[in-house]
DNA sequence: GGTCAATACTTGAGGACACAACGAATACTA
DNA sequence: TAGTATTCGTTGTGTCCTCAAGTATTGACC
């Protein structure tokens, strides 16, 4: 047993944490399935919806979801036979492929919002109250500015 | 834009904690894949370890680790062959099998689990201070009670 | 301007997972 | 105790992901 061994308090944290997080993504997933959408899919929608002409470059975009260029390929190959988005070309860069969100795929995102809003506050929020929002906001922030300051990426 | 949409303390929360779990699952894959281990591997031999006779059913340890029966059996495949778990059946219900975690298996797992500890100080613990491990387990038990009363499972 | 490296995306191959179907063993019930 | 239902684990099939390799385009440097 190492000396830096996880104390009760940190274990309980720990184990809170990881056990949790699978149940909990599942429920997320489980909601948006009668929509016909994973998690994956809606969060390609969301990046697409919040950015200038609803498009962005597939690099970017796979940068933002933490997917290898190939993965992202493949998934969008997915959505574009689904018609929620097209590939368009770039004028000044004929090596940039655009992922842009059709008006198909803008109404799927709307539908599937609303109802995924409403889970994120059943599961998340809602557990959590309004003094638990605050504090894992906070908490979050902290690990999520580690992380960063050693890996600038 | 629905009647109940996350006002902006909600949505930073949530933002913050969707965006940063696949960076902090990266972090801790990263620290374990010198020692030749995923994530999955690893918290199989935890579980293997912290049982009776170092052994589990497989059924239990397929809904211990979230995964499906055919996931557990192939993922076993891999870790019987690298020697850190072995098959073993049951007398009493021929239908069973048992996963035994190895001498070896032990050894790997002790071997990791020092450095794996030390990730999750790195960069859960510490970034959270006392404070915060304490808030964050109240918070994760919460989200976790609130599931398992929908689907006592 | 020509060469060489870097960037953007796709394709091929392989790994890990889920679901469905299966065979074997056990438990229930009449 | 015979017949049926249930449970346990594995195997076949398909999906989604990664890494490595390939093509195309652009930028950097001489």
């Amino acid at each position: 047993m190492p000396t830096n061994w996880l104390n009760d308090t940190e274990q309980r944290a720990w184990r809170s944490f990881v056990t949790t997080l699978p149940d909990l993504n599942a429920a997320f997933e489980a909601d948006l399935a009668p929509h016909g959408l994973t998690m994956g899919d809606y969060t390609v929608l969301v990046f697409l919806s919040e950015a200038p002409d609803d498009r962005l470059r597939m690099c970017d975009l796979a940068a933002a979801l933490r997917l290898s260029p190939s993965g992202l390929t493949r998934r969008l190959d997915g959505m574009v036979k689904a018609g929620w988005v097209e590939r368009a070309s770039c004028n000044s860069d004929r090596r940039v492929a655009y992922a842009h969100l059709t008006v198909s795929g803008r109404k799927k995102m709307d539908v599937a919002a609303a109802d995924h809003v409403e889970s994120v506050r059943r599961h998340f929020i809602g557990p959590l109250g309004d003094k638990g929002v605050q504090q894992l906001s906070t908490l979050f922030l902290a690990i999520r500015e580690h992380l960063h300051e050693l890996q600038p990426a």
